[in-house]
DNA sequence: AAGTGCGACAACCGCGATTAC
DNA sequence: TGTAATCGCGGTTGTCGCACT
């Protein structure tokens, strides 16, 4: 028996979506909140399959995506995530929570990933033509090492945070972290919390928001304030754009050692999930000498990109 | 000015997971 | 408990705009 469609071919727009099918969108979720989406095209007299609605709102119309360029920082924790996670990209954008998935898949496969590549090949190269000459000072591995090494350095990195996110390091904060998640990451909210403090330079850079989308963010605008008094009731459900339960704490990549694993052990165990599924393919062994995250990142920065 | 190549990104497709009944 | 419906994710495609020839 074959996976019915799930929406009927016929009678079902495709292709980019209009300002006023966009308004049409999001004046219904203002209403209703996100969520029930085989129920959107029926309800809004939208020409489009649910699939498509869910699609646009999480990737385009929903507020507090921040569009346009990727900072460094931004980069550097996609490089630093992607190596870690793999192209697990709802997971990635978790730890970005202004840049949707798609986004950051879009950024990766149209330009880091090429970068990389380039990055590799420029170091090929730079292997081929000093190994010829002896008079370089750097030291070059040969190039099946180099590939091992960088293997090995990738399940050492794997290791350590999986040492470091163990769910023996962790404490009684979580409930208090998840209370405090929607908030922190709301584009308006000025709580004190730790969270909210490590967001808050994001959130300075929203005005990048683009094209029609701005139209809407304004629509939401008013919606938006209202809602944040509700988070609190609203659990996980990401109405202001944070989606799922997963948390965002850019001292996890950025802060030092210590405030990274305080951090982590602080957080719920979302990033301790992501982690527990690599564990499974390198579980690390008693007595293994762990890499300090400083370690990690600085050996991802200085040897894979820049 | 027209044609071509390429990058960026929105949107679609198919599959697996989850949920509801 | 089984099945269908729904949702979410990752891979891929399509389209647009810009730069270059």
């Amino acid at each position: 028996m074959g996976r019915p469609p799930c929406c009927d071919k016929e009678g079902v727009k495709k292709g980019p979506w209009t300002p006023e099918e966009d308004i049409l969108l999001v004046s219904y979720i203002q209403e209703h909140g996100p969520g029930n989406w085989k129920a959107i095209p029926s309800k809004t007299g939208l020409l489009r399959c649910s699939k498509s609605c869910r699609l646009r709102w999480t990737n385009y119309l929903r507020p507090g995506i921040k569009r346009g360029n990727f900072t460094n920082q931004e980069e550097n924790m996609i490089i630093h995530l992607q190596a870690l996670l793999g192209n697990r990209w709802a997971a990635i954008a978790s730890y970005l929570p202004q840049r949707t998935d798609n986004d950051i898949k879009n950024y990766w496969n149209t330009y880091l990933k090429k970068r990389l590549s380039k990055k590799l090949e420029e170091e090929k190269e730079g292997f081929s033509s000093i190994s010829s000459s002896s008079s370089q000072k750097k030291v070059v591995m040969p190039r099946g090492q180099w590939e091992r090494r960088l293997q090995t350095d990738i399940n050492m990195a794997k290791k350590a945070l999986t040492h470091a996110l163990s769910p023996q390091q962790n404490n009684n904060n979580n409930n208090n972290n998840n209370n405090n998640n929607i908030e922190s990451l709301s584009t308006s909210s000025s709580s004190s919390n730790s969270n909210s403090n490590s967001c808050s330079s994001n959130n300075n850079n929203i005005s990048s928001y683009a094209s029609n989308a701005d139209n809407i963010a304004r629509l939401l605008k008013g919606w938006m304030n209202n809602n944040n008094n509700n988070n609190n009731n609203n659990n996980n459900k990401g109405i202001i754009g944070i989606k799922g339960s997963e948390k965002f704490d850019e001292s996890l990549l950025y802060g030092n050692d210590e405030e990274c694993l305080e951090s982590c052990s602080n957080n719920n165990n979302s990033l301790s999930s992501e982690f527990s599924q690599s564990q499974e393919e390198s579980k690390p062994e008693i007595g293994e000498v762990l890499m300090p995250f400083h370690l990690l990142e600085k050996w991802l920065l200085d040897e894979t990109i820049m």
